[in-house]
DNA sequence: AATGAATGAGTATTCATTCAT
DNA sequence: TATGAATGAATACTCATTCAT
C-alpha cells in the first residue's frame, strides 16, 4: 500500500472540483456525438467525464437539462465561429472565401461531429420551443453577418446553400471541387467566378 | 349466447388479416414523426395499429426492424415523388419550376413531417451503414435526374440548395418568396431569371 | 441434475400464473403491515409474493396503484366482517355483545395488523380524496348497520367509541375488562348494564 | 466594495443563530404534516426552516432525529393542553364540559393538522419502541387527570370516545352535534345530562 | 398462426449522509 | 462552527423481447 499523501487523497475523493459542471457538459457533447440524443444517459456521460452518477443530478436537474446545457454551449460555440469567419472575411474583401471555407472548413471527423450534432438540434427544435428559439437566433445572428456581406441576395439563399453543402458532405463520397462551390456562391451573388475575379 | 361460429370468431380474433404488416409499417411512420426514432416503441406502434403487442415481434424481428422498414419505404417514397416531379418538367420544359415545387411542396404540417423523418434518417445514416447506403441510393437517383436537365451545373449543387431551403424552411418563419427561390436556381443553372424567361 | 419435466419447467418459469394479481394484493398488504406504506416498494411486494419485480409494473400501473389494490381490498374485507358481525348480533338480539366483540376480536397480533392497515387508511384519506371517499363509504356502511341496532343513539357516538377502544388497545397495556367495555356501550345506549340484564 | 465588518460578515452567513435548531424543529413538524412522515426529507425541512442542507445533519444526528424530536414536541405540547384544560375545567366543576371542548377544539385545519400528526405518531409508535414509550406516557398522562375527575368510570373508556370522536371528525361530514356530545359523556359517567344538570 | 403474460436489463431520479474546507 | 459539494445505494418505472399456449 502506499501512502496516502494529501494529493492522491484529494484525487481519489475528488471533493471541490469547480470544473467539474463544465467537464460534464463537454462529456456531455461528446456522447451525444458519438451515441446520439436518442442514447444518451447518465451514465455515459458520467464514465466520460469521469464523475459519479449521483454527480450528474446534482448538478443538473435532468438528464434534459444536460443535453439542454450540451446543445446550447454548442450552438453558441459554432455562432461566434461562423461570426469570426465572416468578420475576418469582410476585413480580407474575400467573403465569398469565406463562405467556402465554411462548407469546407475541418477534417471529416470534426465535420461529421458537428454535423451530427447539427441534425440532432434540428430534430429537437421541430418539437421543443426551447430549441426552436436556439435555433432561429442561431440562423439569425449568421444571416445578419451575410447580410452586411452580400447585398444582392436574400441571406437566407445563400444560409440554404451552405446547410445543404454541409449535410450532403456527410454523407456523399462525390462532393462538389472548391471551385464549384465558389462558383455556386458567385452566381448567387451575382458576381463573377473565382478565376476571372482574379 | 351465441353460438360461436367459425366466421364469428375469426372475426372477433382478427385471423388472417394479411395487409397487417403493412398497417404497422404505415403506423410506425406516424409514430416516429410524432415522437421520433428515440421515442418510438413497440407499444406506440401497436396501439396506433390496433394490433396486439404480440403481433409487432411476430411480423418483425426486432424494433430496428419496424423502423428500417418503416423509413426504407418513406425514402422510397419520397424518390419516386421526386423521380416523378423531374419527369414531369423535362416534358414541360421547365426545369427550374420543378425544382422550385420541390421545395415549397406541401401544407406545413406534411412539410415539417417529411422534414422530420428525412432529418430522423439522416441521423441514423451517419451511425448505421444500411441507413447511410439507403440515403446515398436516395441522393444518387435525385442527382441523376438532375444532371439530365441542368446540364450546366453539377447536380449536387442544386440538390444542396434545396435541401438547404427544405430544412430552413422548417424553421424560419421568415422564408424567401417564390421569385427569390427560382431566381437562386436560375442562376445558379446560369440561365436568365423567372421574369425574363417569359 | 434432475431431468426436467413439463411440470418443473412450467414451475421454474412459472407462466400463465392467473392468480398471481391476487397473490400480489394479499402480499401488498402484508408488506404495508409490516412496513407502512411509507416502506412499501416494488421489491418487498415482489420478493413476498414470489414474483419476479416486472410482474409488478406489468400488473399494475404505479406503486400506488398496488397500494391501492390492497387497501380498497382491506376496507371491503373489514366492512363485510362488520356487517356479518351485526347482522348475526341483530338475529342473536344481542347487539351490544356484537359490538363488544368487535373491539375484543382477534388475537393482538392481528389485532394490531389491522389497526396498523386502519390507521395507514386514515392517513392517506386525509391527503388523497380517493381514500377519503372509501374511509367514509366504509364508516356509512358500519353506522347504517348500527342505527337500525340502537335506536336511542346517534350510531356515530358508538362507532366512535369502537373506534377509540381498537386503537387504544394497541398501545396500552391497560385495557379496560370486557365488564366494563360492556357497560360503556350500555352507557351510551341508555340500557342497563351487563350483569342486571343477565 | 464596503469593507467587511464582522458584523456585516455576521449578518451575511448568519453565524450564531442559537434558535436555529428550535426553528427547525418547529419546520419539522409544519413538514410532516404537510407531507407525511413517509415524505419528509431534509431539503423539505431545511427550506422550510430557511437554513442551508448541511445545517440539518449538523444539528441532528440524522434524519430520523429530526423527526423524533419533531413528534416528541408535539406530544408534549398536547400533552401540556390537555392538562391545562382538565385542570381548568376541575376548578370550574364541569368537566364534561372540558371533555366536550377537547373533542370540539380548534377550527378545521388546525383540527386535520393536529389528528394527522396523532396518527402518524400512533404509526411509528406500533413498530418503534420509543415511540411506544412517548404515546404511553401521553395517554397515561391524559388518564391520570381523568381519573381525579371521573370517579365513576375507567378514564379509557373517556379517552377512548374522545379518541374516536377526535379521528372521526376529520373524515365525516356528518358529525355529533355538541349535545349529543355532552349526553354521550355523561352517560358514561353515570351522571345526568347535560340540561337537566344546570 | 397469433397472442399476451411474463421477465430482466436498463433507465432517470431521489436523498440521507459524508466530509474537505 | 458551519456549509454545500459530493456520493452511492436505493427507488419507481419502461420496454424489447421471449415463449407457452
Amino acid at each position: 500500500m502506499e501512502p496516502e499523501t494529501p494529493a492522491s487523497r484529494l484525487n481519489r475523493a475528488r471533493r471541490f472540483d469547480p470544473r467539474r459542471r463544465d467537464r460534464i457538459i463537454d462529456s456531455a457533447l461528446l456522447v451525444i456525438a458519438e451515441v446520439g440524443v436518442a442514447g444518451t444517459t447518465h451514465r455515459l456521460i458520467a464514465d466520460k467525464a469521469g464523475v459519479p452518477l449521483g454527480s450528474m443530478t446534482y448538478h443538473f436537474q435532468s438528464l434534459d437539462d444536460v443535453i439542454w446545457c450540451a446543445l446550447e454551449r454548442f450552438a453558441t460555440g459554432l455562432q461566434s465561429s461562423v461570426d469570426a469567419r465572416v468578420r475576418n472575411a469582410a476585413a480580407s474583401g474575400d467573403i465569398v472565401q469565406a463562405v467556402v471555407s465554411l462548407v469546407r472548413y475541418g477534417t471529416p471527423p470534426e465535420h461529421q461531429h458537428d454535423t451530427l450534432l447539427i441534425l440532432e438540434l434540428y430534430i429537437l427544435a421541430i418539437r421543443q420551443e426551447k430549441y426552436r428559439a436556439l435555433v432561429q437566433r442561431w440562423m439569425a445572428s449568421t444571416r445578419a453577418a451575410f447580410s452586411q456581406q452580400f447585398s444582392t441576395v436574400h441571406p437566407e439563399v445563400i444560409d440554404a446553400l451552405i446547410e445543404g453543402f454541409l449535410i450532403h458532405r456527410t454523407f456523399s463520397a462525390q462532393v462538389p471541387t472548391e471551385t464549384e462551390i465558389r462558383n455556386a456562391f458567385c452566381a448567387l451573388a451575382g458576381s463573377v467566378p473565382a478565376k476571372a475575379q482574379r
